[in-house]
DNA sequence: GCCATTTAGTGGACACTGTCCACATTAGCG
DNA sequence: CGCTAATGTGGACAGTGTCCACTAAATGGC
């Protein structure tokens, strides 16, 4: 190890063994296991490539940089969110049209909402830590398939109105207070000043948010 | 300058002549502008020592480390937060019992709240950027002392209860469902997904959550 | 099927950060 | 006046994001 030749004296490993997107895939894996022990601040570009058995650099194919990475990792965590909500609706029985069934739908999104928060602190402030341009403008067109938190929302509400739960007056853009307040709570008992209320505290507060919301329909 | 002296060649300008605490609080004051223009992220500690006119060690002698100086900003950003919310109150004519008065103290609360989180984004973020125990379990006392946030709302919800606009039932608890549906709003249209919708959009985002909260105390 | 070109990973470097250590000076006290 | 604790300095180290030049592997045209 003294003559330091010139180079390709050692075969170092296989290198670029891996499939086609494989590095790429697995830093946003790592950086969204980062992202959820250590919220968006923990995704730190070289840690995520040591994770994966890559030299820093690497990332710089896939990413022009830390932020295009944990921009992706938001948006991974954001995909989690969102799903977790769809599954939780989906779980709820009833069919369209049931004024009952709308009800429980629109508390099993804000219950899904807050018990992710609550469960994964890490990914839900990293869903949030980018401006992942939520389509303010673009109203849902009644197909249901924009699976984002909002559009997940807005569906419920669509039902609920078709139910006569909802008013039409009160109807229009009450999806922001509603999901204002869901968010609210779920910031504040995260990672804000009401971060450490004890369990059964912070499941009342579940319920008084929701039991507002609820009373806000009439 | 070839030969370098053992020290105390030149005076580097005087030595420890600033009073007291001016060095803690040139450093609070420099971390709020940091702050104020970038967040809690922003709030560097080696930058901050700079503004002062310091070498970056000498913060040590005044905070452990980078994260308590980091609270000490967070701290003064909650209470300019509270200052406003606590001017804005002020503003509002009207002596206690007045029904609309005590209505339209509530919208101030409101108000300020959100315009702080538009106006300072920066110091917003900062504000909630690290836990300061807002005394969950403790009441006001009716004094009116408590200026968190929290405590002026409370303070805001008695005086409604008093004057027979938010009734016993409905009263117990629920200013966290308030407090979540304006902090939610204000997160969400401030560093989150609705952070770029337009000036009067945003407006009618704050109309359309202010009338929902207040829907909510009948 | 071979070779040129693009692609993807390596190695080394730089500036910047938070933090620790040993030292020097000053302030405030007796 | 002198001692001691407080306060600021200088130098160092590990860790980070990012840039550059280089190299090996994969890909596509012929």
């Amino acid at each position: 190890m003294t003559t330091s030749r010139s180079a390709a004296d050692t075969p170092q490993a296989e290198r670029r063994r891996r499939p086609r997107g494989a590095v790429r895939d697995g830093l946003v894996a790592a950086g969204l296991e980062l992202a959820r022990t250590g919220g968006p601040d923990a995704v730190v570009l070289r840690e995520a490539t040591r994770m994966v058995g890559v030299v820093p650099n690497a990332a710089y194919r896939h990413f022009t940089g830390r932020d295009e990475l944990l921009a992706a990792v938001c948006t991974a965590a954001m995909d989690e969110l969102a799903a977790r909500m769809a599954a939780g609706v989906g779980r709820v029985r009833g069919k369209h049209g049931d004024a009952a069934a709308a009800r429980r739908r629109l508390r099993a999104i804000g219950i899904e909402y807050l018990n992710f928060a609550r469960e994964e602190p890490g990914l839900f402030a990293t869903a949030f830590a980018l401006p992942q341009r939520h389509a303010y403008g673009a109203p849902d067109d009644g197909t249901g398939r924009d699976r984002t938190p909002l559009g997940q929302l807005r569906t419920v509400l669509h039902e609920l109105a078709d139910a006569g739960v909802l008013h039409r007056q009160r109807r229009d853009g009450i999806e922001y207070p509603i999901w204002a307040a869901v968010h609210g709570l779920a910031v504040l008992a995260g990672q804000g000043p009401l971060r450490d209320v004890p369990d059964a505290a912070r499941h009342r507060l579940d319920e008084l948010t929701l039991g507002f919301i609820d009373g806000g329909l009439a």
